[in-house]
DNA sequence: GTTGACATGTAATTGGTTACATGATTAG
DNA sequence: CTAATCATGTAACCAATTACATGTCAAC
């Protein structure tokens, strides 16, 4: 239950309504867990009703802010100390990789190269990411560089192995252009 | 709906009931895409409902072998092909380091270190089961070994950036020993 | 006054996990 | 004869996605 988990992580920054986790899952979590506004507000719902949050001022258009209560910060430190992390093993991408046979060795290389390409796109757009964010140093904006920078080296390491891969397959053929 | 298409994909090897793809997902496929019991006899069923895989044998104990159909590989094609690939962007590990600020720079290293730990562990792991497969040359095997080098180069890569971060947030401290 | 951002909620569906339930065959 | 493995299925539950539904407030 990592989603109940991340709520409660950025709340422990500052309350906020369930409009504003929305807004923060987008900019700041989107690419480790995703989540929608249903499941946002679901959950946020459900995390009040068993006392980890509180509604701590209500606003404007049925604005609700929350805040972190004493226990929903115990929950959040016992999760980060105690609770292994699920390790989250899924990639159709790599899936794919053990059925390039039934492909025509062209084929296999072509998927290949734009898992490639499509690596080097995403390392571009983390780098400008970067560039972007004002980097205080709040927590969460401090942590956040560590985890930008785990997106960094993926995507380079992905790239790199896609090219590495591609080259198995094709023995001896010239590496392929990977601009459009 | 990458499950189905994994079973196409292992079918499209050789036909297997579904006790031999469960088996198949647990060896081979455990990595990038697991698998369990009910999935995959319940995906059977409705991938023989329509059409892409058939029943080929039957034998004892109630076993039905299916082998895929003409029209089966042709959708096998096509997924592999001109299907993007979901971007499977979920990590529990690395969402945990965007809140990290909730705990004491001592019990925050002692986190980065327990994953680089884990990264080795894991890199182990996987050197053992490269070396204790008996890499034959069909299509599968081979193509299995380009999807184990991405899990070598990942453990690797993780286990570097782990400790990386620890050094980030603990300046000047030693580096912590890392065997058991 | 109308558009866009703010703001919250529910319903239906899908994909995955865990547990339940049963039985046949083979090897020792 | 008995334990392990082979073999198939169903039910309940949980998490995530998509779509539906509604309404307020501020800026232009």
């Amino acid at each position: 239950m990592s989603l109940r988990h991340a709520m409660l992580g950025l709340l422990a920054d500052k309350p906020a309504s369930g409009y504003d986790l929305m807004k923060l899952f987008e900019t700041s979590l989107a690419n480790v867990w995703p989540a929608n506004q249903s499941q946002v507000y679901g959950e946020l719902a459900r995390l009040a009703g068993s006392g980890l949050v509180e509604v701590s001022a209500e606003g404007p258009r049925g604005r609700k802010e929350y805040a972190l209560t004493d226990q929903g910060l115990t929950e959040l430190r016992h999760w980060l100390t105690e609770v292994e992390p699920a390790r989250n093993r899924r990639s159709d991408a790599v899936l794919r990789v053990f059925f390039l046979g039934v492909l025509t060795p062209v084929e296999a290389a072509a998927y290949l190269a734009r898992e490639e390409a499509r690596a080097a796109q995403q390392l571009a757009t983390l780098k400008g990411l970067e560039a972007s964010i004002d980097w205080d140093d709040d927590p969460l904006s401090v942590n956040g560089r560590l985890a930008l920078e785990f997106g960094l080296r993926f995507s380079a390491m992905y790239g790199e192995w896609a090219r590495w891969a591609t080259e198995q397959i094709q023995p001896g053929a010239p590496a392929p252009e990977t601009g459009s």
